[in-house]
DNA sequence: CAAGAATCCTGTCAGC
DNA sequence: TGCTGACAGGATTCTT
């Protein structure tokens, strides 16, 4: 489920309740995820302080004062559950637990284990393998339509297909790639070469302005919460295009030529779009 | 090399 | 009710 909005929004809770506490016991419930985990994690996470969190992508980075970094990917199907650590009910899929000294309980669940856990030094963050080759924050100063024009030249891939690559920008998964096309009027089925110009200038600040928008909605959200409360986003009740075929777009109000939004294959993920729109 | 398919997993839902 | 197949917010690895 987690895009850059949704990671963001998770980022920002453990920030608000976890920053300067102390991790009292960390117990991991299984030896690997997607990979295995580091083989000394419960002894390198305990006692440790947290001094600070930050995303890059769709990647979380829990600074500790010990001098590592623990480096969380949420995966499909990944979310974090903070609750206060009275009941501690053990959780179905709950792979990892943190508690801290200010009685906060941690859980990483993941039904399809699909995410990720590391520990990296936090001065070569950045070096990280699953970090190296990630392309520019697309919040960032440093994706413009120039830097995306440069990414996207010589590209035969649909531009669709170029934007989840998050070698081209970190962070973008489909749903956000979908509204954000929607919204700068671009077809998905474009080939990514003839995005660089004028139509980049449209693309980059759609990109932006989608994921400002999502972010200040809390993300979207079927079931991913950070909040003891369980409290969710609310961005999917904004979606334009994505999980809306046949439905007619609101740039198409019911009318004879009005296709309707229309749901396509591309390199074996639904694309969702507006065919008279979208160019 | 680049692009698409297969792959890792489990849960959910539509249709029979 | 129970079974089956399609599909799901990701990203690497394997094939063309």
């Amino acid at each position: 489920m987690p895009e850059l909005p949704e990671v963001e929004t998770v980022m920002r809770g453990l920030r608000q309740r976890l920053e300067g506490r102390v991790i009292v016991r960390a117990t991991a419930h299984r030896p690997d995820l997607r990979w295995p985990l580091p083989e000394n994690l419960q002894h390198r996470l305990t006692g440790a302080r947290i001094t600070g969190f930050r995303r890059r992508g769709k990647y979380i980075l829990m600074r500790l004062a010990s001098g590592d970094s623990v480096l969380l990917h949420l995966g499909m199907s990944g979310r974090i559950v903070l609750t206060p650590l009275r009941p501690n009910m053990p959780t179905p899929h709950e792979h990892l637990v943190l508690e801290t000294d200010e009685g906060w309980r941690l859980g990483f669940v993941d039904p399809r284990r699909f995410g990720s856990v590391d520990l990296v030094p936090t001065p070569e963050e950045e070096k990280h393998r699953l970090l190296a080759g990630l392309g520019p924050e697309p919040l960032g100063p440093a994706f413009t339509p120039a830097s995306l024009s440069a990414a996207l030249a010589g590209k035969r891939t649909p531009i669709k297909a170029a934007l989840l690559d998050q070698k081209v920008v970190a962070g973008l998964g489909n749903i956000y790639v979908c509204e954000a096309l929607f919204r700068a009027r671009l077809s998905p089925l474009r080939s990514a070469h003839t995005i660089p110009g004028i139509r980049a200038g449209r693309l980059v600040p759609a990109i932006k302005e989608t994921l400002q928008d999502a972010i200040a909605a809390g993300g979207s959200s079927l079931r991913d919460y950070v909040q003891p409360d369980g409290e969710l986003g609310y961005f999917q009740h904004a979606w334009k295009v994505y999980g809306r075929e046949g439905e007619p777009c609101e740039r198409c109000p019911r009318r004879p030529a009005c296709p309707g939004i229309r749901r396509v294959t591309q390199s074996g993920r639904s694309t969702f779009y507006c065919p008279r729109t979208q160019r």
